[in-house]
DNA sequence: GTCTATACGGTGATAGAC
DNA sequence: GTCTATCACCGTATAGAC
């Protein structure tokens, strides 16, 4: 049995399919999922609606979740590389957040969060891209908790904290969208420092 | 000048006109901002579409603008009641994010987070629906604020937590669901209870 | 003033030409 | 296999009868 990799998935993939996906998620996380129209995806990727249903037969939902799978392979990878910029968890957390904060910025506040409207839109209705979701929050669960686990934590606290992480990222992009101002991914950043510090076996 | 108290206008609103802004804020919190229809509201709520109309010339925008701004003093009532229930800042926002942990629960975790689909759908377009969002974020930024302020926090660390606690508290509730499990909320309630410990002057 | 019937645009999806 | 033309449906909004 071979694993097949990402990154021959994506070698793998053709280009125009690649190009929806791109499309897809960059617009499901500027306008959610019922905000984001098929007609708007062709429009943009500059492919035809027939080729769309070619390369995904099960029509808009196939669609976003195989961009929400891709998203979160680069979320991984963006994630593990800032983590390692510092050995110091609490600081290889803030790092990120920061970084985050500036690309916030740089967008004025209109992008982050591109999981958190599919989930609140659509987990009552389809269960499939709930599970898409929560899969994707799963793989970005395991990049902080590896680090914290490496950095002497036993795997309980690891967990909350990761988790506490997560949703205070998730919820300071959705606070600084709605002010337009990314204070509060500064104001997080500061907190689960302070946090992580004040947990930290000094064993 | 003479200021006009909530519950006063809520006694001088219809019956009809309440009734389809409880309905749009039920429907907002399930299945956001796009995925709730007019025709959904008007059904529901059992009052004609004409009707909708004459009470909210404005439109769709104008109704969840108000059912946002009717929704955010709930949250402040209910806020303010649970922090009540301790003095220590601490065990209060702990109370308060396990009592929501429960109500998640008692929901399928299909509830929770009634702004952010608004936040994430639609500021890019909408200036007046995010303008809506900010202000009822702040809403419920000043009672944690008081709170912790009345505990001896200085104001810029009491801003701080305060964003913290409801950014950690959108972000579970955005995990819960995708999970459908509501430990996200119980992980950040005991996280957040051990920052505001740490960082509480004991003076 | 309350309500019904309708307009018109956009949605996701498909049939069928090439 | 690729793509275009079109489908039936639902979205918001409005006109006009009572």
């Amino acid at each position: 049995m071979q694993a097949i990799r990402p990154v021959v998935i994506i070698q793998t993939m053709s280009e125009t399919k690649n190009r929806i996906l791109e499309t897809m998620s960059e617009l499901l996380e500027r306008q959610g999922y019922n905000g984001t129209g098929l007609n708007e995806i062709v429009k943009l990727s500059q492919t035809p609606k027939g080729s769309l249903y070619h390369y995904f037969p099960d029509g808009k939902e196939e669609i976003v979740a195989e961009a929400i799978r891709q998203k979160s392979r680069g979320i991984q990878e963006l994630l593990r590389h800032n983590l390692a910029q510092h050995d110091d968890p609490a600081k290889a957390v803030r790092y990120h957040i920061e970084f985050m904060a500036q690309h916030l910025a740089a967008h004025e506040c209109r992008v982050g969060a591109p999981l958190a409207s599919v989930v609140l839109e659509t987990a009552t209705h389809s269960e499939r891209l709930r599970e898409a979701c929560a899969e994707a929050y799963g793989n970005v669960h395991e990049v902080f908790k590896e680090k914290l686990v490496a950095s002497g934590f036993d795997d309980a606290t690891a967990i909350r904290l990761m988790k506490t992480i997560v949703a205070a990222v998730e919820g300071a992009m959705i606070l600084s969208r709605a002010q337009k101002d990314n204070q509060p991914m500064l104001d997080i950043a500061a907190s689960l420092e302070i946090l992580i510090r004040a947990e930290l076996p000094t064993a």
